[in-house]
DNA sequence: TTTTTTATAGTCGTCTCGACCATTAATGGT
DNA sequence: ACCATTAATGGTCGAGACGACTATAAAAAA
């Protein structure tokens, strides 16, 4: 922050890019924009745009995410900044400097394309073959970050909707972290760390489909987990 | 990243802040530097810079602790990216995004002032009285990034020498955190975690003082502490 | 020598967690 | 109507981790 007198700097182009991931079908899902120019013309990117004069990169964050999935409403939705790419050659016609966000939606409205007229939809995180730019790398890190998160916060429920079972709330972690939980244990854990969840006091009940209809249950007020819900360890020991 | 030719952008100036942490005199200490010129003339504030042309925020990042701190070699040293900020009016001059880092330092030399004729100092943590531009809440976000991190990663050995004992490895929890710890049960949990810390087979020991002389360890080849070392829990409730 | 200081070793009870098994309440098929 | 299936919920049991605590060892200071 010294030398502004000293030094020239150089002007960069500013960018924010998404990572919009939603459980749809049982599987990780990812929302994706197909580039209709070059470069990567016809390849698939992660939404995002440049920052407008007076806004800072959360507010344009929270912005795309609006005019890419549609929806009239966002602000409830958790957006959470991921990291900041900056390689020189991240973009071949120029030097642009992008703040990652990761956003978390409950349900999947197939994207109404935005205010481009590219398309876009949803793809399941591991079919999203090679992307644009560096978008591989940034939704990888936003993958890991969200798997780490689970382990000690409470953001496993930013993927549910406003009232949901605690078999969904297993499935979010189930999905993201690709491993099988016990039922049991993953209910006992849940229910036993203060302010995580609370249970719809109507004794609701939700049918699905068939077997035993589940309590109802909406997210609590906590944000931390302690102690953590850990993520169990891999089987293969190099 | 769409838009390139629909929506003008707007240039922005991109630079570095560095929170720069080490552990002097059994406190937490952060590298400072004295603005000689308006805005904030005469506030101390987190070292910085701007972004060289073909420079990534990492490159610069590292190129200016290595200016800052007047160390000749900076590679060994913990550098991690924190997060970028962009509040418009961040800056009362211009529209300056900033990525923080996070440095962590082993020792503590005075530092030799930098490039700029500026003044700085190592200043405890909890001295750092305001800070020029948003550098109070870049320092704060960074701390409460260490005090997370030291639960469930190994950096605490990047606060430590090369050869380091058990005692000073927990002073460094308990420095960062504010608690005190109970020596037997850090010292079991440390040696039961795999790859954590790796005994000098010389059994080579160290006279720092009175007491008996303390077993010497070097960083283990682990990243991550699974299962985490809980930072225990605050005593009030509210 | 005695006291002080710090490192290291060990104990014990509580709590958590993983791996199970059992029960309940719904659906679908025969 | 009956039974198999499915999923939620409830509970048990043993291993392991952790907090609190006591004891021993090895050095310097008094």
């Amino acid at each position: 922050m010294e030398g502004y007198d000293k030094y020239a700097f150089e002007p960069f182009a500013v960018t924010v890019d998404l990572a919009v991931l939603t459980i749809r079908e049982g599987r990780l899902q990812v929302l994706l924009i197909e580039r209709g120019q070059e470069p990567y013309a016809g390849r698939w990117a992660l939404p995002g745009g440049f920052l407008l004069p007076h806004e800072s990169a959360g507010t344009a964050a929270r912005r795309e995410l609006a005019e890419e999935t549609g929806l009239a409403d966002v602000s409830g939705l958790h957006l959470e900044q991921l990291r900041t790419y900056s390689e020189p050659d991240r973009d071949p016609r120029m030097r642009v400097v992008s703040v990652a966000y990761t956003a978390l939606l409950p349900d999947a409205p197939e994207p109404r394309g935005g205010g481009d007229a590219a398309r876009a939809r949803w793809l399941p995180y591991d079919e999203a073959g090679p992307l644009a730019f560096d978008h591989d790398r940034i939704l990888a890190d936003a993958h890991d970050r969200i798997g780490a998160k689970l382990e000690y916060t409470c953001i496993a429920t930013a993927f549910c909707p406003p009232e949901f079972t605690l078999g969904e709330l297993q499935q979010v972690y189930e999905t993201v972290w690709g491993t099988a939980l016990d039922r049991p244990n993953f209910r006992r854990k849940v229910l036993a760390t203060d302010g995580f969840v609370a249970a719809v006091p109507g004794a609701a009940r939700l049918t699905g489909g068939r077997g035993k209809p589940a309590a109802l249950y909406r997210a609590g007020p906590a944000t931390g987990l302690h102690p953590p819900l850990l993520r169990p360890p891999r089987e293969g020991r190099p």
